[in-house]
Order: C-alpha cells, then structure tokens, then sequence
DNA sequence: ACCTCGTCCTGGTTGC
DNA sequence: TGCAACCAGGACGAGG
C-alpha cells in the first residue's frame, strides 16, 4: 500500500527521468482510470504536454507541465509507476522489474495489469500498473489543484513548519481513537495503515487511545513517532509487501524494519511481549499490548 | 462537526 | 482436490 514514504520514492526516482520530457504518446487502457473522464480524451489532452516538474503531496504524485496543467496520480492500493528506457519495451526485463515472475522461469507475453504507458520524447516509457483498479490519474486545470488538494490533504508531516503544537491541534477534541485520526489526510497527509502502526509503537500509545485525550508528552512522542517512521521508509525506499515497486523496479527494504506491522506473535523489540493483532479504525492493526497501553 | 461503515476491486489464502 | 468465502485497505459518500 503505497503511503508517503512510497509515493516520495517514486517521485524521487522518476523526477530525473521526467522533468524536461515531453508527453510524445499516451495510451490508457482502463476506464476507471480517469473516471469520471473520458481516458481516450484525457490521453489526448496529455500528449504534447511538457514536465516542468514532478512533486509529491500526502499520497499523490503531483506532475506539473508547462501550460500551467496538473496530473495527479494516487497509486491506491497496488499502482506502480514503472520507467521503461528507451529499448527495452515488451521485453522480459519489464516483467522482471515489474516483479512478474510465474516460479516456473518462464515470463508472460503480456501484462494483463498493464493499464496505461507514457511515451516520453526521448523513448522511453512510464508504465503504470494496477492489479486492483483503485488508483486514480486526475488531469486538473492551472489553478484548480491548490483547492483541490487543500479540500482534502492536511499538513505535511515531515516539513518543518508540522510542529508538534500543529499535531495537537489537529488531534484536539476528538473521540475517535488516535489511529483514526492520524489516518484522517485531512488532518495529516500520507500516513497509512502501515506507517500509523510504525509510529504509534514508536511513541508507545495504543491505538484505540481516543486522539483528544493525548497529553502533551504524548503528542509530542507521537509527532517524533510519525516523523522517524517516515524518514525510515523513505531511507529504506519503502516497504513491499507484495505489489510495491520503485520505478527502477526494485523491491523497498522497509519491511524488513517493522516494529510491529503483521508481526503477529513476535516479541516486541522494546519489552520482548508477543506483537498483538486486533481490529482498529476498521483496519487491520498491530501493536505491543505492554508498551502500548490503553490507559496511562 | 464528528464518527462509523459500506463500497470499489482483484488475487491470494483459508476452510469445508 | 475443488471451490466458495473471506481478507487486504485508501478515499469517499451515506447515514447516524
């Protein structure tokens, strides 16, 4: 599941092979892709745009072109941007970086999750794959993105100006448990369900600790917890599961970094109790039942 | 305003 | 062994 520190991987990775390219050809095979849009029309109105530059807010990969014109693209649940180079398309090394492999050492000829690609000018392609169908690419006017994003996104966690005042007062009054909140991308943008678990045992508060009724120690424990977390999965270039790819198509080394998340049963490194898994803000959710308590 | 839950979607896993 | 049920979860809209 792609969340901030995924997406600023892959924007990272693609920024070089992207900003100064034109868009020479578009092919989007998916309808949902661009829903409620015409893909055939959207594909259209991109070619011929040039990128001045590739930006990441919350979860969406944010590609700006010269006219001033805004794609936005949230990769969901299982998207992939994949960077092709020029010479290398429909050959068996995109299926090898797409992590294609059937075990049996023979590759498909076709990818049926393949649901757009990007000519660039210079001949090499951006792929976009999507086993599920949930992402999204939103072609958006000059001047419509800032509301667009306001509407839904809250503060950036890791830029400096998120203070843990600022973490406060997005948590202040509310009843929801903690986790909830720090999902919500309207008061914090780009934290999943994995990155939330990583920061609350980090900060060692349970999840279902209503937000509101977090001293300000734990704030701020939490405000470092979400910060440290993030900085590791970018370090480690995200963490797959099973889906997630760089656009080089290399696999991120975060999962490997995991305090808790699906490690049901392990001991927590901290106080060596066995990791618990239960149901929180209607996710899958793991912690230490003896570092994380309900009441403090 | 806040909060919870159902929906979208596919493929891997579980259970009978 | 086969096959249906279940599970994963980001964003969004419905309803309380």
């Amino acid at each position: 599941m792609p969340e901030l520190p995924e997406v600023e991987t892959v924007r990272a990775q693609l920024e070089p092979k992207l900003v100064g390219r034109r868009l020479a050809d578009v092919q989007i095979a998916d309808h949902r892709l661009t829903r409620p849009h015409d893909p055939t029309v959207v594909a259209a109105e991109l070619t011929g745009e040039r990128v001045t530059a590739l930006d990441r807010r919350g979860k969406y990969v944010v590609v700006r072109f010269k006219s001033g014109r805004v794609l936005l693209i949230h990769l969901r649940m299982t998207g992939q941007l994949l960077h092709v180079p020029a010479g290398l398309h429909d050959s068996a090394g995109l299926h090898d970086l797409a992590g294609l492999h059937d075990g049996s050492g023979s590759l498909p000829v076709d990818d049926p999750h393949r649901r757009a690609v990007v000519r660039l000018d210079d001949g090499s392609d951006v792929v976009y794959r999507d086993v599920r169908r949930f992402g999204t690419w939103l072609l958006i006017e000059p001047g419509e993105v800032d509301p667009y994003l306001a509407q839904r996104l809250g503060r950036e966690p890791l830029a400096p100006a998120f203070t843990a005042r600022r973490l406060g007062e997005a948590l202040a009054g509310r009843k929801a448990p903690v986790k909830a909140a720090i999902l919500d991308q309207r008061r914090l943008a780009g934290v999943g369900n994995i990155y939330a678990d990583e920061a609350l045992w980090r900060a060692q508060i349970h999840p279902q600790r209503p937000a509101g009724e977090l001293t300000e120690a734990e704030i701020a424990a939490l405000h470092r917890g979400i910060r440290a977390a993030l900085r590791a999965g970018i370090a480690r270039q995200g963490a797959t599961l099973r889906d997630y790819r760089t656009p080089g198509g290399a696999s991120g080394q975060m999962q490997h970094e995991f305090k808790v998340y699906g490690r049901t049963g392990e001991p927590c490194e901290r106080c060596g109790s066995p990791i618990e898994k239960i149901r929180a803000a209607g996710r899958g959710t793991w912690y230490c039942p003896a570092c994380q308590k309900l009441s403090s």
